[in-house]
DNA sequence: AGCACGCCGACT
DNA sequence: GTCGGCGTGCTC
């Protein structure tokens, strides 16, 4: 029978019951079916029972199963105060799921953080009462709490009483009384209302553009733009343009950026144009900001938010844009859980929603590139850079030709160009995408490698704080005196240089340049970087010697000169993205160079001059290097012309995850069309204790590789202590 | 994910 | 004699 009695909710007691999906956060392959009122509307927050507890769920779209055994059935015990997950996120959920080949619990838990569900907090207003009974004392303060609240929405009491200057007792025995009526809101304060504020002088490419996105917007329909330009050429003004015609049509906007590279610039630029703060979503938002902003997201109140690749799910009740911004950031994948490509699913959304979306970038991934050619997406390009700046001059430095001195890490023709940039009074950028001091230590005695004892991967010095620090885990400790292998002492030496060993060479060669170290070591948080930004764009550092923190964003005007140091760092590894990737990274730090009336000028150190990617960027050929990049892909059948899915076997026992992971391998159907590489230990090949094997499986187009995985692998799962994976489009392959 | 059910070590 | 370790399995 059953269970009826515990199970209904207060206020549906005489409903007639019927059978409903719910689908609840827990790990399970579908919706259960479950007892509920027909009237609830699909996307209805409710608790209902699940395995001897509570469980939040949602009611799902559809009939529950009809086969279900009705001696299983329960019902749900209450509906939530909540707003309704909207049809479009349903769908999304259901389609990632799918595509991911993860349970759907897994990704609704992306869209219902625990936080949001605690009811918002209430507080109690005061107004007059429309009549006043006739027995009710009127006393001076009384009547001066009447005058105050004649002509104001309803107060609080506190509020009430210290405007009219009097205890908040009287308010409430007025209320009391019946000279007061009082009734509860939510303390929540309302989300800020854009306007269309202050419209910006656009340049005349800027301007049609805008144009194009705007009439995109009014369409009402799902479309994709890829609005390209280089840096500096006001992507962002023209983006917001795209936002103000969304907000013209009473519709919201997402803005997705990568990581919390959320910007006071950015910010105040958005402010002074819409008059107003958009709504900001990223991991480190507190419990109660974050329960507000989902609330007036999925009640609509919010118009414009800008957030970290979570926010892709949040629950918008009318998305008419959405806006990529940085669309080739590789942290737009998720790396752990449900490993999703934020732009990916953001662009699916879109069609879902039938919104409009923008990815804007200064290099595109190949993948948008290919999805321009191939017609699926249009292309908005803003040709030349607002203003008077231009392109740096690119330049290489054959390390083979003209290697530093045994010990140091820039070469001559570097030196002699930071010494002119020096006397001629500009700031240089000296760029080198490694923290720390170096990046291996080892024993001149026995040559031993300092190893993190829970990955294998070396441990990197940081002198500035005297720890070796693993990058992988965190694991860190004291700078030993002596080597742990053979115990003698003073013979540890650093190999191989970071941004710590850079600045440290530049402060022995330029004593009296200023030169500051910046990385996610020096510069953590947001006052930090606000601060040196302050100090470079006030002319109070020479040399900045930073990680990629620096390379992205922010405007120097007196910057003339980055120096790259390893021009080759990330063009190895066998990721197939590596090249790309290392031309991203390469050119936003080049443009740092020269963006006012100086011209500005990169130097990038390497080996391999001759190498594609180095080409690409002497030449400015960005197009060239992308053909020949797509060419590759297209011959080696990788992405976008084939399908990619890796599966990582990971346990503490290092027996037990091989012998997982060629059990696996074992059971791999033969399908056509489908290659399966491995098992091979991951190139890490143990990482925060785990030891990780990898598959790799290699798909044709056409192939239906979720329905290939779902057949093989299932769902993820976790047995005896060995995990299983699916990681569906792979970013990383450590 | 939780939480139950279920078989082997050190404790009031 | 029990309390409890977390290994396996199910949740409408």
């Amino acid at each position: 029978m059953p269970d009826l009695e515990a199970s209904i909710v207060d206020d549906l007691i005489d409903e007639t019951l019927v059978v409903r999906p719910v689908l609840t956060t827990a790990p399970l392959s579908t919706a259960l079916s479950y007892l509920a009122p027909p009237e609830l509307p699909p996307g209805s927050l409710v608790e209902v029972p699940l395995g001897g507890r509570m469980a939040i769920g949602v009611i799902w779209d559809g009939v529950g199963d009809p086969n279900i055994d009705l001696a299983k059935l329960k019902s749900i015990r209450r509906r939530l105060e909540a707003p309704l997950l909207p049809q479009g996120l349903r769908r999304l959920i259901d389609w990632t799921a799918a595509y991911l080949v993860v349970p759907p619990g897994n990704v609704l838990r992306l869209s219902l953080p625990r936080t949001v569900l605690s009811p918002p907090p209430r507080k109690t207003v005061y107004q007059s009462a429309k009549s006043y009974p006739a027995n009710a004392r009127l006393t001076p303060q009384r009547k001066r709490i009447l005058a105050t609240l004649a002509n104001v929405p309803p107060l609080p009491a506190v509020e009430a009483a210290r405007l009219a200057g009097v205890g908040q007792q009287v308010v409430r025995a007025m209320a009391q009384a019946g000279l007061l009526n009082s009734h509860e809101v939510s303390s929540d304060d309302p989300a800020e209302v854009m306007t269309n504020f202050k419209k910006p002088a656009l340049s005349s490419n800027q301007a049609s553009a805008a144009e194009v996105l705007r009439q995109r917007v009014c369409a009402s329909a799902f479309s994709v733009d890829l609005l390209d330009g280089v840096t500096g050429s006001g992507k962002t003004v023209v983006y917001m343009e795209a936002i103000a015609a969304a907000l013209s049509m009473g519709r919201q906007t997402l803005c997705l950026v990568p990581e919390i590279s959320l910007t006071d610039q950015w910010l105040k630029r958005f402010t002074d144009r819409f008059g107003a703060k958009p709504i900001i979503w990223h991991s480190e938002l507190g419990g109660a900001a974050r329960r507000r902003a989902w609330r007036a997201i999925a009640d609509g109140s919010a118009s414009v938010v800008v957030g970290a690749r979570s926010a892709t799910f949040l629950p918008f009740k009318n998305l008419g844009l959405i806006v990529i911004d940085e669309e080739h950031e590789a942290a737009y994948k998720q790396d752990d859980g449900v490993r999703y490509q934020a732009r990916d699913i953001a662009v699916v959304r879109g069609r879902l929603e039938q919104a409009s979306v923008v990815l804007a970038s200064a290099t595109p991934s190949l993948e948008t590139l290919n999805n321009v050619q191939r017609g699926r997406y249009g292309r908005v390009e803003l040709p030349s850079r607002h203003g008077v700046a231009v392109k740096p001059e690119v330049d290489l430095i054959d390390l083979r030709a003209t290697p530093p001195e045994r010990g140091f890490w820039l070469a001559q023709p570097m030196v002699e160009s930071i010494e002119k940039t020096l006397s001629a009074g500009e700031q240089t950028l000296l760029f080198l995408n490694r923290r720390g001091y170096a990046p291996l230590t080892l024993c001149r005695s026995c040559g031993s490698r300092v190893e993190c004892p829970s990955c294998s991967a070396w441990l990197v010095e940081h002198r500035l704080n005297g720890r070796l620090i693993c990058h992988h885990c965190g694991f860190s400790k004291r700078f030993p005196n002596s080597c742990e292998d053979c115990g003698v002492e003073g013979q540890l030496t650093a190999s191989g240089p970071g941004v710590e060993r850079v600045a440290e060479e530049a402060r022995n060669r330029w004593p009296k340049a200023r030169i500051e170290i910046a990385s996610s070591d020096t510069l953590s948080g947001p006052s930090a970087i606000q601060e040196f930004i302050r100090a470079m764009l006030e002319g109070e550092i020479d040399i900045a010697v930073g990680t990629q923190v620096l390379a992205k964003g922010h405007h120097f005007p007196n910057l003339t000169l980055v120096g790259i140091v390893d021009g080759d760092l990330g063009l190895g590894g066998g990721d197939l993205r590596a090249g790309e990737r290392s031309f991203q990274l390469l050119t936003q730090a080049s443009g740092r160079a020269g963006r006012a009336e100086r011209p500005g000028r990169a130097l990038i150190q390497t080996h391999q001059p001759d190498h594609s990617v180095m080409q690409a960027l002497i030449s400015g050929d960005r197009d060239a290097f992308i053909d020949a990049e797509t060419t590759a892909r297209k011959y080696t059948k990788l992405p976008p012309f084939g399908r990619l899915a890796a599966i990582i076997i990971s346990g503490r026992d290092s027996a037990e995850s091989e012998r997982m992971a060629r059990a696996i391998a074992k059971s791999a159907p033969n399908y056509d069309d489908v290659r399966i590489l491995g098992p091979a230990p991951a190139p890490i090949a143990q990482l925060r204790g785990r030891w990780r094997w990898r598959l790799l499986v290699m798909a044709a187009r056409h192939v239906d590789v979720q329905a290939v995985l779902r057949d093989w692998i299932g769902e993820t799962i976790s047995r005896g202590g060995v995990r299983v994976t699916i990681d569906v489009d792979p970013y990383n392959f450590m």
